[in-house]
DNA sequence: CCTCCGAGTCGAAGCGCTTCGACTGGGGTA
DNA sequence: TACCCCAGTCGAAGCGCTTCGACTCGGAGG
């Protein structure tokens, strides 16, 4: 391996003037500085990161945690963490992937040994043991998804309340009297994960605002759960005429169950979904959807995440707003609803 | 931050003899071990990352390279992320996520700059450019796939030749007489990955060596394409009775258009999937099905990278069976194929 | 003419750890 | 009794880099 040292000697200069001319935080002769960067190639130099670590106090990793549990969608996490990567890559960063079982204890081990700079955690829950850990500890982090108490916290996430009420403002626009959210396993409720719980929130409060019906149940990712939990739905409430699905893996099977049923899509049922663009395009036919800015958030993330390294102020909340795209999933409201509007 | 210094201090040793309590690496006397340990709780010690990497040359971290590209199934990827990772912490390492969008130049950023102690490289492709990058680099690595030459390599995969085999012998065994494969999207083959290529050869070779028709199309993620695809094969090969599929984002949409089609599952059509086995266990019908590892595979994988850091030796090819489990979708042929087989 | 200043460079002191060689003392061997 | 050996410990020398203070030299200011 070729040192900084080989650089100095092969330029004729001192290490330090080497490392001068590769942070760029001293002037510099020109000449210098040519033939510098000259030796550095002939010799294919590159830094040791862990030296530079050492003696800067900075490794220049950012650590992503995510989730490996189960109800959560598996595609979204992926186009998030592929973002994280590709923003942190474009700030000189590399990232460190950890996987959520590790827990708190997970979290302390990577801050504490200065493994990494900073941290990003995916799936925050509403009361999440990671995050009083994450506020004592001695780097900055931020949060996808916030917490109940987010104070000195750095969160990002979509507005799901908005979501939510979105789909019950364009399926109430479009004349729909009774509503329905098909959401996240039960699972994913019972651990209190914030964007489903917001999600029902803003589904609620839109519906009592609109003066609609906006009833809400579970749905496990069975095709037979499916199947029961949209039976039921129909039986205990026939006049529904408006779907709102949060939960990317049903929607498919979705689809065939209505069919099963005989409910045409939309034309005896309006469907709305919350998830990515390109699976609501992928249906037949194309879903009406709210979208799941998963790009957007990961490069949000790591941009506060830099600012804050570098000592900038970044808001403890934000909230990106949601996107509603009508496609071909939801139409007007049958036999005259418009008139009871 | 409390240092190595702190410790030896407190427990009243040198800073040396805390080093080597903590390696294990010469004898201590139980006494002084104990002390040294009480003290390392006691403030709370963990050991600076960089500085262990620097006088040790052992980063302890593994760089994992997973693609990001159009016709890549995300979940088998997730799994198989989420097996190197924990794999790697058994093994007291941590893992670095690259994407291949950073190609070979990536690669030998953090392998030269000494970030990482080894890599696992997935979704290889038989003439991949990142092949002699990798044979050239000062440190081991591992891949999933296997490219064409794979000489002084070490490389892990599910047998795709014997999975396409396979799944033909258990279609041919019902008396199926007329076979096709539904593969991926054509990108996938035109940039020759290995996986996609080989379980055509192995799908071929079989229906050959069983003297059945054996035909194979590739297949693209939107619902017109599938429903394209399979009505001109039907047209084409009317007398098709047993499909395989090796394209997991395709299997529900597929289902739903062999119903639109008019052939139920497994009465006029046997199916076959290639895929995972909670993705087979979801349909309706369960689908018969060739898994992939994808657990299995990440583990292995990393076992041999800590086999290799240690000096060890490990095979070039390490090739995983594939499992068929026969579920709802795979019948007998209909009328008399038995009397024609 | 002397002083002052800033641009440009160097040397040395760490950063926190591992590891090598050397030292000590007690037990076994001859 | 003299010797050797080994378990147990220490000190010091790095690992490869960054950064601080200090030095030099030429030009501007008085």
């Amino acid at each position: 391996m070729v040192t900084i040292a080989d650089v100095a000697r092969h330029a004729g200069v001192a290490a330090s003037t080497v490392s001068y001319v590769l942070s760029g935080k001293r002037s510099i002769s020109t000449d210098t500085r040519d033939r510098v960067q000259r030796s550095v190639r002939a010799l294919g130099y590159r830094p040791n990161a862990s030296a530079r670590a050492l003696a800067s106090q900075r490794s220049n990793v950012l650590a992503l945690v995510i989730p490996l549990r189960t109800g959560m969608h598996v595609p979204v996490m992926m186009q998030f963490a592929a973002a994280v990567v590709t923003t942190a890559r474009r700030f000189d960063h590399d990232v460190l992937l950890l996987t959520a079982d590790e827990g708190p204890e997970g979290l302390e081990r990577v801050a504490q040994s200065s493994l990494v700079d900073a941290l990003v955690v995916m799936d925050v829950e509403l009361h999440d043991e990671r995050v009083p850990v994450l506020r004592e500890l001695p780097m900055p982090s931020v949060l996808i998804g916030y917490p109940a108490d987010a104070d000195r916290l750095t969160c990002i996430d979509l507005d799901f309340v908005a979501a939510g009420a979105h789909c019950v403002d364009h399926l109430a626009d479009l004349g729909h009297r009774s509503l329905a959210l098909l959401g996240t396993p039960s699972a994913v409720y019972e651990r209190q994960t914030g964007f489903a719980q917001r999600t029902l929130t803003g589904f609620v409060e839109a519906a009592d605002r609109r003066g609609v019906l906006g009833v809400e149940t579970p749905c496990e990712h069975t095709f037979d759960a499916i199947l029961g939990t949209v039976e039921q739905l129909l039986r205990d409430h026939p006049d529904i005429t408006g779907l709102v699905v949060q939960n990317e893996p049903i929607i498919g099977p979705l689809l065939d169950v209505l069919r099963r049923l005989g409910r045409r899509v939309p034309d005896d049922m309006s469907l709305m979904a919350i998830c990515a663009d390109d699976v609501a395009e992928r249906q037949v036919p194309q879903l009406s959807s709210v979208t799941i800015p998963a790009e957007r958030i990961g490069e949000q993330a790591v941009e506060s995440l830099i600012t804050k390294l570098e000592g900038g102020g970044v808001p403890e909340l934000t909230l990106l707003p949601p996107k509603l795209t009508a496609r071909g999933s939801t139409c007007q409201a049958p036999h005259g609803d418009l008139t009871t509007a």
